[in-house]
DNA sequence: CCAAAAGTGTTGACTTTACACCCATGC
DNA sequence: GCATGGGTGTAAAGTCAACACTTTTGG
């Protein structure tokens, strides 16, 4: 039965924002096919995985010690020729980092891990350059119904940081009264007696999200801009 | 390696409305596991599809008859224990029917393939309960904002057709006026110049759907009620 | 006192919701 | 002429988009 030479295998992209730039988490191939080209991390669906979604979890950690990870299945690639091996099927994933975990990762390894600005990409293994802008438009998407925005905050943050990422992962600038306001009014924003000194001007209020209120929030699509 | 055991199967979703009730297609399975429980069309990745959702649509031909239909890929099922005779992971898929298509379908064999309204299902075999209710909240969402409902009519439709579609979906009533007022407005129905006749009463009036204007419309969600 | 980013309100246009009656047809 | 579903408008509330200046801080 031909079904028995079909493999499984689980690629995740890792995006975060840093200096307002939305990035992703890339590894150097160290072997054929497209050796030395820039992939996903991932790898395969393994027997000691209970769940896809773990095997993607535990192959991020592995490759690119990422872990404790916001995780959602985007989309299942199995196009015949879509590995010059033979047939393999992959079942891609979207991770959102914060920044503040970025700092640990660079430990990892000089060489064959790094972040990409999403805008500049090098050319990527495979279908993966597809599958990136496949996770791009989800997240362009889901920023605004859903909560994903905090995923890729630190825990204290302030309402530029928040309105950096928006502006980031949509690819335009909003406006900022119209953008404040709104949150503030949402009720999803706990507000910290803290603040937050960058230089030598105006600190800025630090909040933490309440994911409580965001769960009452009325229905999707809540934060449009 | 233990990756070369793994199976991929493809799963199908069919819906459609018929008077008034959101349907779903399912096969009587005549071989264990599961023998004699419904289950949703489908089977096996096989090398000759040249993508999976060809595998899909493939065997929702070979195994309902129903053929020239949208398709959508919905979610990747993997958990280790979903099958019995091993690791086998499913790609799921919506499909969405036109109610003269219906019609075709009785025809294909007394026995193995129903029609079940999604509120009153059987027991399913395998996973196949949840992946019914993913399917059936992604059918909620998607007809929101796109023109998910146009493939579950036939050609030619009355508004109060177009409005059976999203109350069935939707399972709750929506207030004709408004509902109405907005398509009316939006420019994707065609006023046909005939009407429908269907009891002792004043015959409505029959549109058609002009896919070209939808996609000129500004963005996502359209029509929410 | 200067530079830099933080923070703040109003208005007009548009959209959404709620709501009840007359119309056209076949029998 | 009656039963049945087809078809229609308005007003009030709420939401969205556009727009520019003052405040606070460190140096």
């Amino acid at each position: 039965m031909p079904a028995e030479a079909i493999k499984v295998t689980v690629d995740t992209v890792a995006m975060a924002v840093q200096q307002g730039q939305l990035e992703i988490l890339l590894i150097k191939r160290k072997h054929d096919p497209f050796k030395n080209l820039w992939a996903l991390p991932g790898g395969f669906l393994e027997d000691d995985d209970s769940t896809v979604e773990i095997a993607a979890a535990r192959e991020l950690l592995e490759e690119t010690n990422v872990g404790d990870v916001y995780l959602e299945q985007l989309f299942t690639f199995g196009d015949r020729e879509r590995d010059p091996r033979g047939r393999v099927v992959t079942v891609s994933y979207l991770a959102l980092l914060r920044q503040d975990d970025l700092e640990l990762r660079a430990s990892t390894d000089a060489s064959g891990v790094a972040w990409w600005p999403v805008l500049d990409l090098p050319k990527l293994a495979f279908d993966h350059r597809r599958i990136v802008e496949y996770a791009h438009q989800r997240l362009k998407y889901k920023i605004e119904y859903s909560a994903a925005a905090f995923s890729l905050l630190p825990p204290k943050f302030t309402l530029r940081d928040l309105q950096s990422v928006y502006e980031a992962v949509l690819g335009r600038s909003v406006d900022n009264r119209n953008f404040r306001k709104r949150f503030l009014k949402s009720g999803v924003l706990q507000e910290l007696a803290e603040t937050s000194q960058e230089g030598s001007y105006r600190p800025a209020r630090l909040y933490s999200f309440v994911e409580q209120e965001f769960e009452q929030l009325p229905d999707r699509p809540v934060f449009v801009f």
